[in-house]
DNA sequence: AACACCGTCAACCGCCGCAGG
DNA sequence: TCCTGCGGCGGTTGACGGTGT
């Protein structure tokens, strides 16, 4: 049976002949499509309103790309779909020439199942609590959710969780700002050494600017994401959205899980293409490649360990459009006034093992 | 060769929100 | 306020082709 909205009319189902295709184009290309349901008579094709408008969005309308999908769409897909789960039509936006047809079966079918096989619960992203797909199988991880681990970052991780709000009054400038809980002078690691060059060139992107301030230079360094020159609300929650990825996972496109959707151009900025940055940094163009190379994967393999859950948040002294948000709340893009929010970072025991010091380093860097 | 199994993906189904009567 | 039609969306199905046994 058809669907109600052509149930009179004898109707064609399954799959598009060239023929209905062809009939398709050449009626929307000159009648365009003004209503749907008036498609099928105009084209004279035997098929439901929905049907037609269904094959010229996803198959035959001329601005699709077709083809597999690249690294790069992948990369969007898992990250967008990080921060708005399965949202389709959503993050079909985020990539040109895609519907949201392809990109829920590219998920189905291949993007889910490399997640799960990196340990890592495609729902939430993530990390899946004794998975044994981990994509760790060497070093200390033994047993990441080991409460012995006599790591001593463990006990120092223990003392978490962290507070840190967000001002964003319009008077003032307004900063995430998140204390660390370990001090970088002691860090000599190759990645600190690396990260803590400062670049002389600032985000270029002022609505998700993030930099590093120790402010009385003890060992309370401090990561700061810059709301200040946020030029409207939706800037406001565009940066929000940054920040409530903070409670995502890393994964092998976005190691440190943090990222923005950028409202100037509609697209999702990984954080991370500072690490790529980074491997462009005047003092590592000099070293040999394969030392590059090697440098890279080592901050990829740590900063893949870093991960940080955020519990709760709320807004705690919002204007006039009161809200909370809570986790998985699928509202995140609904329009409010973000004044001052809260947010409160857990630890998470799996990652105990995690060296979080040089995880800290790298953030606290930029 | 025959069959079972599996992955992919176009298409469908049911639901929702909205607009107009 | 209710009803109806419509567009849009996400979940699901099932045809089809490839691969393994």
């Amino acid at each position: 049976m058809g669907h109600h909205c052509c149930s009179k009319q004898k109707v064609k189902r399954g799959l598009w002949s060239p023929e209905e295709d062809e009939k398709l184009i050449k009626c929307i290309t000159t009648h365009g499509h003004g209503c749907w349901s008036s498609v099928p008579k105009l084209a004279g094709l035997q098929r439901c309103g929905k049907s037609c408008r269904l094959r010229w969005i996803n198959y035959l309308r001329p601005d699709l790309k077709r083809g597999s999908f690249s690294a790069q769409e992948e990369r969007v897909i898992i990250d967008v779909h990080r921060i708005l789960g399965n949202r389709w039509a959503q993050i079909a936006k985020h990539l040109p020439g895609r519907t949201d047809n392809e990109v829920k079966n590219f998920w189905n079918s291949c993007i889910k199942k490399k997640l799960i096989a990196q340990g890592l619960d495609p729902r939430t992203h993530n990390l899946i609590p004794n998975s044994h797909h981990h994509h760790l199988t060497n070093s200390s991880s033994t047993n990441a959710c080991n409460n012995d681990n006599p790591n001593p970052h463990h006990q120092l991780f223990q003392q978490l969780p962290l507070k840190f709000s967000i001002n964003n009054n319009n008077n003032n400038p307004s900063f995430l700002t998140m204390p660390t809980t370990t001090t970088l002078t002691h860090d000599t690691s190759p990645l600190h050494e690396a990260l803590t060059n400062q670049n002389p060139n600032p985000n270029p992107n002022p609505n998700w600017v993030s930099s590093v301030k120790d402010h009385d230079q003890t060992s309370q360094a401090q990561l700061m994401i810059d709301f200040s020159s946020s030029s409207s609300t939706r800037s406001s929650i565009d940066s929000t959205i940054s920040t409530n990825n903070v409670k995502s996972s890393s994964s092998m496109n976005n190691p440190s899980g943090f990222g923005a959707l950028d409202d100037q151009n509609g697209f999702y900025h990984s954080f991370d293409d500072d690490v790529h940055q980074l491997n462009r940094h005047e003092d590592l163009v000099d070293q040999p490649l394969q030392q590059q190379q090697q440098q890279q994967q080592m901050m990829m393999r740590e900063l893949m360990e870093f991960n940080i859950n955020v519990e709760e948040k709320n807004i705690i002294n919002g204007s006039d459009h009161d809200q909370c948000i809570h986790r998985d709340d699928s509202s995140l893009t609904s329009n409010f006034d973000l004044d001052f929010m809260e947010f409160t970072m857990m630890p998470c025991e799996m990652y105990s093992h995690i060296d979080h010091q040089l995880a800290w380093s790298y953030i606290n860097s930029r």
